[in-house]
DNA sequence: TTCCAGGCGTATC
DNA sequence: GATACGCATGGA
């Protein structure tokens, strides 16, 4: 990691990085663009669990990136790992560059990073997403963190039934969080346990949450336990796999199928074919 | 108005 | 195991 100090900020130095194409590609749901800062390129605000940050990228197609009120010890300890900034996106980006509509894919969006979340937000993030579209995901969690005093554990959710979840207006997907609250603050969905387990084992354990298949568990495990082999495939992704990877994905996503979901994922929503 | 969204539960075969 | 259908809500 390359960065410097300065007085209560911190630059990075970051190839294969960029804001927009990280914050803004569906992993994700509570970043936000603001205006605070005219003199960079883009500055969003954020959470990692309750722990804020200002985050500005300088310059448009530059590596250049400040942290705002930031400590070394933050740094090192939380958005290092948030943002994946220890592994080389420029390698796995060479890898699956002999694939011809991935390297399509990965030069479109090469700042695409996998964000290491929460894995309660995740969870909670991705029983919202099914059958829904972006903003309106983004909508309800906003409910749910101004009802709450930001993004609450399951331990704050204790006891919370459906009907509480009223003023979410998150439809039939309100009873699906209360079962996973109820899951999760009884003991019968060990979340840290799950961690630990293969990708088949905790797929097959997160699906005993009502609302939860192979998809919502996919995702809880690529962007809230960095499973990075797990390849979630939602309907953006079934219309690639159909239309590219007829007879399965390439050998060179071997491994890592979850990264190259992100660079296909955001290529196809936004470009089409 | 109708269709669709980072799907899943249920019924039926 | 495969397939069909309903589902809350809101934007296009």
């Amino acid at each position: 990691m390359d960065y410097i100090v300065k007085g209560s900020d911190i630059l990075l130095n970051q190839a294969d990085f960029n804001l927009d194409e990280t914050l803004d590609c569906g992993q994700a749901f509570r970043w936000r663009i603001v205006d605070d800062y005219p003199e960079y390129f883009r500055t969003y605000t954020g959470f990692f669990g309750k722990k804020p940050l200002t985050v500005s990228q300088l310059e448009e197609n530059g590596s250049r990136f400040l942290f705002h009120n930031t400590t070394e010890d933050d740094m090192i300890n939380i958005w290092c790992d948030y943002f994946d900034l220890r592994t080389d996106y420029g390698e796995i980006k060479r890898r699956f560059s002999e694939d011809e509509f991935l390297s399509k894919a990965c030069d479109y969006a090469g700042g695409i990073r996998i964000l290491r979340q929460d894995t309660e937000e995740c969870l909670i993030s991705f029983i919202i997403s099914q059958n829904n579209n972006i903003p309106r995901i983004k909508g309800i969690l906003d409910r749910l963190c101004e009802h709450c005093g930001g993004f609450p554990t399951f331990g704050e959710l204790a006891d919370t039934t459906a009907g509480d979840l009223g003023y979410l207006r998150a439809g039939f997907r309100a009873k699906y969080l209360e079962d996973c609250i109820n899951k999760v603050n009884s003991g019968a969905l060990k979340l840290n346990e799950i961690k630990n387990m293969s990708t088949d084992d905790a797929r097959q354990a997160l699906m005993t949450v009502k609302g939860v298949g192979p998809k919502v568990a996919d995702c809880v495990m690529l962007f809230g336990m960095y499973k990075i082999d797990s390849y979630p495939k939602d309907v953006w992704i079934k219309r690639v796999n159909e239309k590219h990877y007829p007879n399965g994905l390439p050998q060179c996503t071997k491994g890592i199928e979850g990264i190259a979901q992100q660079y296909l994922f955001h290529y196809i929503r936004q470009n089409g074919e």
